[in-house]
Formats: structure tokens, sequence, C-alpha cells
DNA sequence: CTCACCAATATGTATATACATAATGAAAAG
DNA sequence: CTTTTCATTATGTATATACATATTGGTGAG
């Protein structure tokens, strides 16, 4: 969090921390250009700079005549193109199931929830589940949701529906840090995924953060060469 | 290509064809503002948007007093971060080792040459080499180079330096696309990473564009769990 | 010769203004 | 009742201007 040196940078900042909260959900109108000129006793083309900013960060949508509206959360899949999982398995033409295989709730205190980020003794929604495609498995899902961050999801049952689809939708943006990796399957994963033990998988674990506060970590098992991340980037943005 | 439809995107857009294809080096002078001023018959806000915009991108670097600067390219690390090898093994405490094991000049023929983005009859050279980590290869590459986008490559022989780092500091800028996946390793492979057969194996597939031309593609193949990529990203930018 | 100070300079931010553009909603014409 | 037209409105781009800020290079006092 760096401190807004100058005023279009306080404007951006002010709103980006709206929308990240929730306070603003996606849909909702930002204040005309014209109110903000007021409510910050400055020239338009001061707000005009943080909103184009902001816009071109994909947080809000501009359109004439209309306003500026929050952006419907992408997912991250914007940026790194990790996609939703459902939509994933549709674009390959084959039936998607959700299965849940575990909730728990308890407190962070193993070493691994540290490293995941969560401090201690804060209260964790610990989930396993797995995405099929067709009948196969598709990938095992691990994760860990900070209630503390997200306490409406100590009330979701997460049976029917994938903790990432629920949260894509409760948590409009977020910081996000990835870690792609290559595993042996293990004797367990390897009867989760359906595979022989020893099979290639590969991980793809994601932190988020929605101000400043950790959010969910969550660990994907893609089973052999069955997956791939493709991330695609443009000087231009 | 996008048509540039405003004044200061033109300028953004003439500036940065400069600095990709080479014309401008790193470390050149950029005009100073009221020289594009006149040079555009523009106000000065106009090419400091363009240059501000070049700036947060990376491309360019700003300094009082001084002028505006093609900026060191910091490779693809900056957005999705892969290290230099070198800097990466080094990082690690680790004595850093270059080996290149084949190098041949061919033409673009073969589907994977097609897949890769290179036109037919399109002149590339095809490498091969090793990087090591002490004694144990930490990490393969293979790489192929469109020798009309980067004539240059031609005359390098790469027995020393590693096609990356060259490539790096000769190619300031591009688009880039990362595809991941985890492999079992295959016969040759194995024997090539010193691993035993069906180990898995992250690898990392990289595509560069510059200026819309395909530049390289390389593979890195990382065995076992020794290698993991990082991303990490915030709305900002 | 050294150091403190100052003027010159390029970028950084902000203002007031102007006209262009796209989309909405309502009034007018068929 | 439908379609066309038009004024309204919010954003998009650009200008001329102003002052702030950081840095360079030189100038003068000690």
């Amino acid at each position: 969090m760096t401190v807004p040196s100058s005023l279009h940078q306080r404007i951006l900042a002010d709103i980006g921390q709206k929308i990240v909260s929730g306070e603003w959900p996606p849909g909702h109108r930002i204040p005309f250009e014209h109110e903000l000129t007021e409510q910050y006793g400055c020239s338009r083309m001061t707000v005009n700079k943080a909103l184009t900013q902001l816009a071109k960060a994909g947080l809000i949508e501009r359109r004439k005549r209309s306003g500026s509206f929050v952006a419907r959360p992408r997912s991250q899949a914007a940026v790194l193109e990790i996609h939703d999982i459902r939509t994933e398995v549709e674009a390959l033409g084959l039936p998607y199931r959700y299965s849940l295989s575990s909730l728990t709730q308890r407190l962070a205190e193993t070493p691994e929830d540290a490293t995941a980020g969560f401090s201690d003794a804060v209260p964790l929604l610990d989930i396993a589940c797995r995405h099929f495609a067709g009948d196969a498995p598709f990938c095992l899902e691990e994760r860990l949701i900070s209630l503390e961050a997200v306490p409406e999801a100590a009330v979701q049952s997460f049976a029917d529906t994938a903790p990432g689809a629920w949260l894509i939708s409760h948590v409009p943006w977020s910081t996000a840090e990835h870690t792609i990796r290559a595993v042996a399957a293990d004797r367990a994963t390897a009867r989760m995924l359906d595979v022989p033990p020893n099979t290639a998988c590969l991980v793809v674990e994601r932190r988020t953060w929605s101000g400043g506060l950790p959010v969910t970590r969550v660990r994907l098992t893609y089973p052999g060469t069955s997956h791939a991340v493709v991330a695609r980037f443009t000087p231009e943005g």
C-alpha cells in the first residue's frame, strides 16, 4: 500500500478500495466525473485521469452517456489465464460435475497455514473437492479460505457450488500469486485422480489477497499432460 | 496492431516501435517533451500522456532534468516472473555453467514449426543446450530463433553465451506467451537431465513476438520438483 | 580548492476550457 | 403505433497555462 502522493492517485485508491472491499459491488455506478469533481474540489481532468486508469486496469467499465460502472470480476484469468474450471471443462465439450470431498472449520496453526499466509489462530475453512470432465476426474482442489476475510463463507455448504466459483462472485478483486510446479502423484492423490501412482501432475497453487488481507489459498492438481497453463501479455496491457 | 485513433496513442506507438525495433537501443535518450511537442505540432500534455504510459509499461525511464531514456529490458520476468536462468541458479548460491549441445540452421517446415508460429521456409536457428547448477543439470533448453526477425543471431556461436541471455540484450521488448505443463521425462530427456526416466518435469514453453513478428520459441524442461514458476500481480500494475 | 548556494531545465501535477463522440430518451413525423 | 430526428448528457481527447519538484552545472564565498 503506497501512500498516494498526488490527488488523482488518491481518487484512484479511494475508488479502488470501495470496489475491492465490496462496498461498491459489480454493476454499481461510480459517481459521475462532475460529482467527483465537486466531491474532491478539483478539475474534471484530474478525476478523468484516475477513472481512465481504473478502466485500463479492468476495475471499472465506462459508457458514454451512462456513466462508469464497477466491472464484473473476470477472475484472475484476465492476467494469468486460468479459467474457471467449469468453463474450462465445458470448453472441451465435456459434461462438468463437481463433488465435495470434505469440509472442516478449524483455526490456522500448522506451518503450512503460515506459509499460505494465514496468521496463527485465524479461523479457516479447509475444503477438499474434485472437478470432473465426463466420468474422469479433471482436477483435485484443496482450498483454505480465511473466515476473517470472508465471514459469509462460513454458512456456505459448498455441496453444489465449487468454492472457486462462489468466491469469484463474492470477492471482486484481489492481488494474486501463482506458483506452478510439477510433481509425481502420491498414492492418495493418484487414487483421487484415478491415475497410476507417480503420474506427472501439474500443481497450480494460487494465493489471493483483498485489501492486504489473505483470502484464500488453493492448490489445484491436474493429472498428466491433460492440462497446461497459458499466460499471454503485451506491453500495452 | 490496433490503429491509433488518437494522437497520444500514435505518439506512444511511434516511440514504442522505435524501441522494439532496436532503432533506439537501451539507454538512448528519447526526444524531450518540448521537442516532440514541436515534431507533432501538439501540446505538451499530449506527449506527456504518451510518455507517462510508456514509463508505466516499463519501456522508458524518466529522469527529471535529464530526460527520458529507453529502459534496459528487464526480460519478461517483470510480468511472469521467469528469471534469467543464470540469475536463478546463482540466487540458489550454486555455480552456474552453460553448455551448448547442438546448433543447426534450417528452414521452417515441420508442423511443430508452424505451431510455434513460424511460417513455412522462414530461416531458423535450432538450438539445444543445458544449464547446470553445480554439477547437476538444472534445465534443458530447446530453442528456435527466427533469423527473419533477428538476422544478427546467425553469426552468433552461442558457445559461451546462452541464447536467452543474448536475445534479452538484443530484443528489448516483445509480446510473450507462456505455456506451462507437467510431463514425464522420456528416455532422451531423462539422460540429458540426469534423472530416472518418467520423472515428473515442469515444461515451460515461451513464444515471443516483436512488432508482430515471431522471434523465438523456447522450451525449458526442469527436472522433478526442483523448480516452480511464480507469477504475481496487482491491479495497479 | 572545496563547499554552499542558485539558476536553469525537464518532468510531474493540476486547472480551466473547448470541441468531439456516442448513447439515451423524448418529441415530432409518418 | 412506429419510426425518425434531435437535444441532452457523460465520456474522450486536446490545448494553453501554471506552479511544483528534482537534478544538473556553474558561480562565488570561504
